[in-house]
DNA sequence: TTGGAATGTCAACAAGGCTGACTTAAAATC
DNA sequence: GATTTTAAGTCAGCCTTGTTGACATTCCAA
């Protein structure tokens, strides 16, 4: 491939976009993850964690009561990496983990008051940063942006977030 | 802050998102992320590279004969870190440092013709997902998508980013 | 000529991935 | 009721990729 989206005949969706414009959305994306990640990071630096903690603090704040192999499959990592983290959480009282009710075999992930509060510092940082991108880039950008990022997911992954999600995109 | 956009009087350039649908922003990054960096991540291991090699193949490929600083400066790392990765990508013959002709103490940096040949097999898979995103969310999506990822870099990368990609976005 | 910049290198360390092996407890199934 | 499967946890060890700190070399520029 050197220039799909001048060859003609490829269908009536076709964008005429070179491979060099497609390269810079790829920059693009690495740039902005870039500062996407920089304000969260710098608060969890301070309190000795990392962006494995954000994450799993992220999704058990999205998810009240996840057990231990949802989050797994959502964070796409192995049970030995995550519970490295977990028990690190657990220990220093920022998550709870209750036994199943119906199956004690399940671990049902909460965050405690302190677990919440960093959420809240971590997301606040986070989505100030999009608010103001969003402002900058105007409103229609705004749908642009996700429909790209959405298209661009595995669908196993699409399918993760589009459940994590739905309910008033 | 826990609405932003809710509470009256924020100015002329209001955009009317809740913290629930910036936080799906934030999601959709971390999901897209991942898909974004998933094919060429295959192909690297079976190199027995990773991210990091593909990060330096890439910038040496868009800027050849830039020197050790400029990527450091570009990728934002310490060069111990990067010496490490531009060392394997020398020693296998990926990359040629060639001592600087005004300036004897730069090095230099040019993809082989191997190296070139990794950087177009790993672009090729990034840029085809690319595209496909692209053409899945449509011609208007496209530049929203770009708008928006622009908005959200350090304004230090950011320059990086325009110096880069300046002449025909 | 001397100070500082660009580069490279050594050593040591940490985070956060990974694999593999193994245990425990409980649920599910035969 | 016995057996198998599932959920979770743990130990050990490895890899990549980031970090600091110290130090050497080379060479431009004031």
């Amino acid at each position: 491939m050197t220039n799909g989206a001048s060859t003609p005949g490829m269908g009536e969706t076709l964008l005429f976009l070179t491979d060099e414009q497609v390269r810079k959305g790829i920059e693009a994306m690495f740039f902005a993850y870039r500062g996407f990640t920089a304000d969260p990071d710098r608060i969890l630096e301070k309190m000795d964690y990392g962006r494995a903690h954000h994450r799993a603090v992220h999704f058990i704040h999205r998810s009240p009561g996840t057990t231990v192999s949802n989050l797994l499959s959502i964070l796409g990592v192995t049970k030995q990496s995550l519970n490295r983290v977990l028990r690190a959480l657990i220990d220093e009282g920022l998550v709870e983990a209750r036994v199943g009710r119906r199956d004690k075999r399940e671990r049902h992930l909460y965050l405690t008051a302190a677990g919440a509060e960093l959420e809240r510092s971590l997301s606040d940082a986070q989505r100030t940063r999009m608010r103001a991108a969003y402002r900058a880039a105007g409103p229609g950008a705004v749908q642009g942006f996700r429909q790209v990022l959405e298209a661009m997911m595995d669908p196993e992954l699409r399918k993760q977030y589009q459940k994590l999600t739905e309910g008033g995109a």
